[in-house]
DNA sequence: GCCCATCATGCAAACGATTGCTGCAACTGT
DNA sequence: ACAGTTGCAGCAATCGTTTGCATGATGGGC
């Protein structure tokens, strides 16, 4: 059927130790064995059986990856960076999608355990307890998601909120609302942290809201809340919150900039092409996802537990568009009829 | 170490056969003694070793795959279709994003072509000919790419273009454009071709433009070369190129729909949230990820090559929002200063 | 009470690679 | 010329399953 290392060796010459050297620890045979080997095996078009490899070696190279929702276009970043990184070093990856459910995570955590060389979970919505006892089981890097014994690589929500305020306090507003995510999430709680010390800091008001569903919707109803409230500026959870807002605002007559401010989170591919282009933070998806797998592999190589479980902060950066100017009059909205 | 077969055996007080069909071929083995393993087994915590299983079976349980460019959300649904309906059969899936680029591309599936049962293929950038190589690797469906020998599932463009045809005409237009994407794309050959034959059914005048990038950018280049050819209705390539419609005919003061209507394809989340909202063409883009391994399925079932390569059609459908109406006066810009 | 189906179970041979150990040759230094 | 070293190649065990075949037990029909 297959083209086997037998069917190499006998061609060559050679027993299959000696092919199996020659392919895979090449300053162990002779030179010239060697490249006969090598000739037999891309003239047969040999490709050792990976099943028959792992089996021996314990290794499949393959490294796995659970996202919570690929619906998010967040996420499609970190899976891009993960795959683009795990084929630098000649790793396949598996992908599954844990659909926002803890148990549904769980269980997929469970059965790539056995398939894979190590993994790399985004945003779980899993307990930290559930987290350390899957992290048993295989090699496991976090994306966004912090369990002290588990390493992981975070990207600095805190720091890009601050970033916000500061050009928001440079910009001369002194009262801003805030439109809270889902309370459960990391993020959420970076975010909002982050905007709150930095608002402090700059002597800023804040109105805080939520938590709303981190959608399209969830904004309209933060827009009339944070109007209500009578700040000069909204920041939002996420940039899909945002659009809702910056919709909400212009059916009820509000001027974005002038009467209002607005800001995003996550720079999706849409906030650019936005009416008006959203000023937001920019994630560096791709990047987490390669760092995530730069770790893991770092890890598998030194395969000593010994290491501390580092995590790696990425920085995030303020993109400034058009729904951030200075503040016009104090928000009313009767004012504009 | 890991809990193997044999500890099972052994703690069930039987053989290694015995376990290994207890678990396998249910009927084989007595219920009693079938219990007493499959209490032995879940006590121990027993995963079969996938390695050891696919180097006898000659099967790995993991289904591949390559999509052109992950960043296209088009394709995440797909991707969460095959994942899903995979996971329904235990099947694990491996993923690469081929980058839009068909050398990548063809690597990326000889390297799959290894280590799965079969590989779904999504609207690949490769010749017919390469494909049709590749397809003698493994197993392999298409999705949104024809070729004869090759079985598929083809999201029904054509069909989708026609009903954007019959509504628009319905609606009392007479001369619409086409805004055309990559020419060599069997997306976009469909589209247009669908386009073209139900407007002369109905005797529509088209003026086709293009072709575009499929992108914000290229509906922005498309609507200035729409408006000079005076027609009442836009027709574009996806939803991306009917933002960038949307956005560059709100900036020249060109009214929507009163002005001239505009219709999308593809129904990305952001078009149920555009201003306004947009009236485009749902893909099943999931119900397609489904099907795709549904049928790859099915082939590995019956495991004779002898079947014919059947193409499934999957209906797509209109969904009427606010970016079209019956025409108001013949578009002229100059009138709306 | 005997023989023949029938059913449940066990034995052992694969599957295709990796790797520790052994053996042989050639070479070095004295 | 001989012992010791080194370098290269082969033998065979091993990884954890599945599965064809053989065997033992059970039961039913006569």
């Amino acid at each position: 059927m297959s083209v086997t290392i037998r069917d190499v060796a006998h061609k060559a010459n050679v027993s299959v130790s000696t092919v199996s050297r020659a392919l895979s620890a090449p300053n162990l045979v002779r030179q010239q064995t060697r490249d006969r080997v090598i000739a037999a095996a891309d003239e047969l078009g040999y490709r050792p059986n990976t099943a028959a490899r792992s089996l021996i070696t314990g290794k499949t190279g393959i490294l796995g990856i659970v996202v919570t929702d690929l619906g998010n276009p967040f996420y499609t970043g970190i899976l891009k960076g993960v795959q683009a990184r795990a084929r630098q070093d000649a790793y396949s990856v598996l992908f599954a999608d844990g659909e926002e459910d803890p148990a549904t995570e769980e269980s997929l955590v469970r059965t790539m355990a056995k398939q894979v060389d190590g993994l790399v979970v985004c945003a779980p919505t899993m307990s930290d307890q559930q987290l350390r006892d899957l992290a048993e089981l295989t090699p496991m890097v976090l994306v966004n998601r912090h369990v002290p014994e588990i390493p992981a690589v975070l990207m600095d929500s805190a720091g890009g909120m601050r970033q916000v305020v500061d050009h928001l306090a440079a910009l001369g507003h002194e009262r801003i609302a805030y439109l809270g995510g889902p309370r459960g999430a990391w993020s959420d709680q970076e975010r909002r942290a982050g905007l709150l010390a930095a608002a402090e800091r700059q002597h800023i008001g804040v109105a805080e809201f939520g938590p709303f569903p981190p959608r399209f919707d969830g904004g309209i109803q933060g827009a009339d809340l944070a109007l209500a409230a009578e700040v000069t500026a909204i920041v939002a959870y996420n940039d899909l919150m945002a659009f809702g807002t910056l919709s909400r605002l212009r059916s009820r007559g509000v001027r974005v900039p002038t009467d209002v401010s607005v800001v995003g989170f996550d720079d999706l591919v849409f906030s650019a092409t936005s009416a008006p282009p959203l000023t937001t933070v920019a994630m560096p998806t791709e990047a987490a996802g390669r760092a995530a797998v730069h770790l893991l592999l770092a890890r598998l190589a030194e395969s000593g537990a010994g290491a501390p479980a580092t995590a790696q902060r990425l920085d995030t950066y303020l993109i400034v568009r058009f729904t951030t100017s200075p503040p016009g009059a104090p928000v009313s909205v009767s004012a504009h009829h």
